[in-house]
DNA sequence: ACACTTTACTTGCGATGTAAAGTAAATTTG
DNA sequence: CAAATTTACTTTACATCGCAAGTAAAGTGT
């Protein structure tokens, strides 16, 4: 038998993650970011240079949203785009000084954010939500 | 400091819901249903006819999503849709039994589904992880 | 070399997400 | 009771999602 939908792992998913961002996303939109965006500059921030195959992987974005993604960041001049000498066809993403300083502005804010829901929940809490729900990403 | 993205909950949160709902929309895809349309249907099977904002926030859809998602149902002749005789405003929504059929349909498997992830984690965990998740839909 | 497959990425399409503006019915206020 | 406000819902606009099909470069086999 189905769950309540009250109990719905999925539904629930979403919830959680929808009052996670709400404030996020306010707060970008006055750097004119979308979150998506704002989770590209933070892996390029955090790994540096990366092919476009991997930032889509580690961003969770689907390869074609990349691409376009990718392109509209291009314009904003947050990102460049350069081909790999040795395999013309891979695209080595990087993220530029304008990027960087998008993630400066909002970095204390973001974790201030993030740091509230680790204090509603308590630290310990915190870590096991992350541990559980990185089990259900192993499959 | 801004966690890694590796342990950064919103993150967790998207990649532990891709993965419960791609084999969910997968099935769904049978029957020409999207996950929305799905949690529509799931909503109102639980607690029957229910006006277009209740449904809406029952579904965890924004309110302009609900609107297109209904007209496209009704087109499909899965729900209904009524004004209220009090308030014409207001729209009383209710499943069809072909609406009802798609639920029948698909429910077993829906449950399988979500049943192979409750035994990767345990019971016990499982059950906390939806607890944990619930606390974070509260501020 | 040549055809075949794989890999990396792009494009197209229909549906949804999000924010903001619009509409119409109900309620409140003066 | 007319004007202002609130409520319930719709529409619009732009970005992204998710799937499928397409393109181009690299690798593989013969």
């Amino acid at each position: 038998m189905l769950p309540s939908t009250s109990r719905s792992l999925p539904i629930v998913l979403i919830r959680a993650r929808e009052n996670i961002m709400a404030p996020i996303r306010k707060m970008l939109a006055d750097s004119d970011i979308t979150e998506q965006q704002w989770r590209v500059l933070r892996v390029l921030a955090e790994f540096g240079p990366t092919d476009a195959s991997t930032l889509a992987d580690r961003a969770s974005l689907l390869f074609p949203s990349l691409t376009r993604i990718a392109q509209t960041m291009k314009t904003k001049g947050l990102i460049t785009q350069t081909a790999d000498q040795n395999d013309r066809r891979r695209q080595s993403i990087a993220i530029t000084p304008v990027g960087q300083a998008v993630i400066d502005r909002h970095a204390d804010e973001a974790a201030q954010i993030v740091a509230r829901y680790k204090e509603r929940l308590g630290g310990e809490k915190y870590e096991q939500l992350l541990d559980l729900l990185l089990l259900l990403d192993e499959g």
